[in-house]
DNA sequence: CTATGTGAATTTATTCACAGCA
DNA sequence: TGCTGTGAATAAATTCACATAG
């Protein structure tokens, strides 16, 4: 396994490349090529083995990739070789929708706390998940978890990324419409649904 | 207003940039530097110089831009400047929070109808839209709905892409974890939640 | 003196093309 | 012969640097 620096894009790409592997494993594949898991995914096949070939040499020549080892080193890549504790922050329509949303558990993530500002939604349970007040988020840092989605109204993601950062959390999955200043050490990750909505038009006809 | 090719990431862009000039517009000001843009929706300022560059010419050196006129050319460049009608496909709890979701408004969206196969869905009303049978898509053309969401589950996806398609279709935002093949004409842009979540670890300290 | 607009330089990503292994 | 892995070639995106306009 190669640790050369992995181009952001590729990193993009593997767990597209994960999804596609579990795909052919629960088929009893043993063995796939670059370009039946090209056309599954949506890739071009000579791309996925540039992919593959940044973190190490996987496969064999006129045979194609064992699918196991190849998910084994995707995963280790991710860093996704064990699972991953979760929190939820704004548990409204989308929040409670990402709370059930059976995705993450794909890629071991389990989203274990949640937090609301709303009096009336705390103490309620949301998927066997007890929603907090989200003055608590402190106690983040004690629970090992690091990891947070943010879903709550533009106007309060900041304070909230904030109050994340400071209680330890690394990683945010920010469903907010709206730019998180967060230190460099900090990784934001956005996903700004209007947003991806608005582009669509442009490739389209006029009407 | 130049209309040679724009670059994808460019146009990826423009909607952030809409939202920050929305921003600027509502606190009363009326020009806008491409720091301050810059600074707002986390994207550098020479970036922006650039991308709006693209498409023609309309700042004013040592001032700035123009806010109302810039919003209004970039609106045109993306093809916002009337109101779109969309369809939602698979009203589940994505689904559903993505009805209620406030966010597409500002782009000047409205879901004016849902779809799903759920024989105990069908019929009710979430939203204020009335939940229709899948097998009915086709009545999207005479609908003169071009633009649709999918929210089903992946092993459906494809399907419904499909009758979307043949109902006329020519953009979609796919929430489903899967690769949609469709016609090249139609555009599909994808937002897989979990896989966004999935390469967030990469980044983070090993815990 | 400030902030735009843009060629040039650089960096990053994609695709090509094929050597080499099973 | 089939498919991987990779240098080389190309394309795309970003950043620099500064001439230029108000």
């Amino acid at each position: 396994m190669r640790y050369r620096r992995i181009p952001d894009e590729t990193v993009r790409r593997l767990p597209l490349y994960l999804r596609g592997l579990a795909y052919f494993a629960q088929r009893g594949e043993s063995r796939v090529s670059s370009s039946s898991l090209a056309e599954f995914v949506g890739v071009n096949g000579c791309k996925i083995r540039k992919d593959i070939s940044h973190f190490g040499v996987f496969g064999t020549p006129g045979v194609g990739y064992d699918v196991a080892n190849l998910t084994r080193q995707v995963r280790k890549i991710l860093k996704l070789t064990s699972a991953r504790k979760a929190a939820l922050v704004g548990v409204g329509n989308l929040g409670s929708a990402l709370l059930a949303y059976p995705g993450f558990a794909t890629y071991g993530f389990d989203i274990v706390a949640a937090f609301d500002s709303d009096r009336r939604k705390i103490g309620r349970t949301v998927n066997k998940v007890r929603i907090e007040d989200s003055a608590a988020l402190g106690t983040l840092r004690r629970r090992r978890i690091n990891l947070a989605i943010i879903a709550v109204p533009a106007g309060a993601a900041q304070d909230i990324a904030e109050g994340l950062v400071r209680a330890g959390v690394k990683g945010i999955l920010n469903f907010s419409p709206c730019y998180l200043n967060v230190p460099r050490n900090v990784k934001v990750v956005a996903i700004d649904i209007a947003t991806e909505l608005a582009r669509l038009p442009y490739y389209m006809p006029a009407g």
